[in-house]
DNA sequence: GTCTATACGACGATAGAC
DNA sequence: GTCTATCGTCGTATAGAC
């Protein structure tokens, strides 16, 4: 949870550290690209060269700011938007009610923006193998999301129903709902299968009911 | 549906066509060898010439036998896996309560066959993209499943949900558990988890309980 | 019909010049 | 910090031996 990159004060150094070298700049320009190219073709169909031309470099140029190639592109603009997800995720001034309405508003997101969520959906799968790039990054986010919902699911459950049980049935009804929205968006509607099981666990969804769009 | 391959018997031929060609012995060598690597590496880490080499060929000799490349060869994969499955799962002797016991006996397998798990997990994600070889495949896949277990928890209903989208739940659900189980078998029980799934929807779920490994 | 040999272009990656 | 040059491997294609 750790914000990566460089301090926006050097606390105490004498030397008075510029913020920005040209690097970290390229290395944002760099990043830019790849999520949005990413985004828009997914991880396999875009090469590193693909990448390097849109930042305005040669794939070479690429690898010298990330040494570990193709893979460690991939972490950093993963890494970042988790960063954005967590925020509304796991701000501490919500109850549990809120953050239940801010997983409902991720999902109407990621409606809009199909391209990201293949992408995580393709990486989360492929990061079961032990040795892909992403394994343990993986395992990571599920078992923080596992507790994040645990915790609220417990809040709401009055007994009827075990949290641990039902957030691993609420991660795993999303991740399989995206694999076929993504196949056929036509035919699923990700938020009313969410709010069908809302209500199966006995949670009112009404406060969640009339939006449009 | 239909049986691919050559006729058991040619029927009311004059010559008696030899059952097995050379080249039907080499498909199958190769599409063996293609299964067994891709389930224990996946889809893309296993290349034409890996198969090629432990069908003992050369990469260019499997292309003749397969001239849509590791596409093609993928797809052989995949319908055979299938055709298992669906001699069981679209048994017409079965009533409802009987497939859903082979959805459970199935899960249970799939917890023993981790690699053909993830290579399937992995697929239907990537062929998210339209341009995908298994695209129309997974669609097509998800469409029938969908129809299947629509029509099987019809018969369950007693009109306490709608069949329709408890299939698309209980496909999501099992996808999901697959992608979290994948990446930590020992914290997922996709069995127990089913099995709160049908409890929810008010389905007894006693007939399934006491099953042993 | 079955298969080998060989070549092509693109990929991720590395070494070293500037 | 960025480049050019190069490597080995990939999927694919074609020519031709048997």
């Amino acid at each position: 949870m750790a914000s990566p990159g460089p301090d926006r004060v050097a606390s105490g150094s004498p030397i008075p550290a510029k913020r920005y070298t040209k690097g970290d700049r390229t290395k944002e320009r760099i990043v830019d690209a790849a999520a949005e190219l990413f985004s828009k073709s997914g991880y396999l169909a875009v090469s590193l060269r693909d990448i390097a031309a849109a930042a305005k470099l040669t794939h070479a140029g690429t690898l010298h700011h990330f040494p570990g190639g193709k893979d460690e592109l991939l972490m950093r603009v993963l890494e970042r938007r988790d960063q954005v997800d967590a925020d509304v995720l796991f701000d501490e001034h919500f109850d549990a009610w809120d953050h239940l309405g801010q997983l409902v508003r991720i999902i109407e997101r990621n409606a809009r923006t199909p391209g990201l969520v293949a992408l995580y959906a393709k990486l989360s799968n492929e990061a079961s193998d032990p040795d892909h790039p992403a394994h343990t990054y993986f395992r990571r986010r599920y078992e923080i999301l596992r507790d994040h919902f645990a915790g609220i699911l417990g809040e709401l459950a009055d007994g009827r129903f075990d949290p641990g049980a039902a957030a691993q049935h609420l991660l795993a009804l999303l991740d399989g709902l995206q694999t076929q929205w993504l196949l056929a968006p036509d035919v699923i509607d990700m938020r009313a299968r969410l709010m069908d099981f809302l209500a199966l666990l006995g949670i009112d969804t009404s406060r969640w009911e009339p939006t449009s769009g």
